[in-house]
DNA sequence: GGAATTTATTTCGCATGCGAACTATCTATG
DNA sequence: CATAGATAGTTCGCATGCGAAATAAATTCC
């Protein structure tokens, strides 16, 4: 009967998060971008041209996760997809100009959403949580890396 | 140019309940309740009868989320719905005997996921994880309790 | 070179949960 | 009492993302 378990952080945890992605998709609401959204904004930013299945692994989503994704954002025009040259069964994602414009929008917006969630922390506190947040990524493995 | 930023605890967060919850699901296939159901469970485990709009608030979900969820279980014999007789717009919910025995086996699940969600970290850093999660709830409030 | 295997992506059916709009009932107010 | 407003749930269309199974192209291994 230790005080740890009465923190229900399984609880806290999927409300913690179904909070802040409320939150985000009532900000971008204007851009129609949401939050997955913005995470592949954000990688195409970085490494624009990834495989599909890059564009996955950087988001930790599996394959029908990205492919639905990149099928909703094509429509939205906010990326393209181009075959690539070298592998016939893979694509190469691209941001379209109009993607561009909403990864600077976006950008914007997690800035502000950053120093709501720091707040009344202190750095050394938000370097525990960030390292209890990655820690559930070992602890709780996709199927293969055990 | 904090370092705070890097964290990016906006992606970190999703990532860690996506993990957890998946995990949760391949450990309760057997039984066929979710970690969601299971939260719906647990609150009637310590009130049973409760109105569906009560058990959403514990579960911090909108009329659609909790209606969803009670029609799931319904119709898995989790949880039995029952008119209010004092007020003819609502329903309670109540375990039935198949919701009961899934119940029991969540308790022991959560019990291991609990062990394995604070493994490495000191009592102290748990509270302030906790505290961290619990923050956000007043940082990115409901729509009307701003 | 051809068969077996691996790999990239898609498709399907599902659970989750939102916002908006609707229905039905209850409560308050004139 | 009648009507206006509040309240409890439902329904709809959507985005998210899973596991399982399918497709198609690349690679490996006789």
């Amino acid at each position: 009967m230790t005080a740890r378990r009465e923190h229900r952080l399984v609880f806290l945890l999927s409300v913690a998060q179904r909070r802040l992605q409320r939150w985000i998709a009532a900000q971008t609401q204007q851009s129609g971008v949401t939050a997955a959204q913005s995470g592949l904004l954000f990688v195409l930013g970085q490494r624009d041209g990834v495989l599909m299945g890059e564009a996955g692994a950087a988001l930790d989503l599996g394959p029908p996760g990205i492919s639905g994704l990149v099928d909703r954002m094509t429509a939205a025009n906010l990326i393209r997809r181009r075959a690539d040259p070298d592998d016939g069964r893979a694509w190469r994602l691209w941001l379209t100009p109009a993607g561009r414009a909403a990864l600077a929008q976006s950008k914007a917006g997690l800035a502000e959403v950053n120093v709501r969630l720091t707040e009344g922390f202190t750095d050394a506190e938000i370097d525990i949580v960030a390292r209890w947040l990655t820690s559930l990524q070992s602890k709780f493995p996709r199927g293969e890396d055990e």
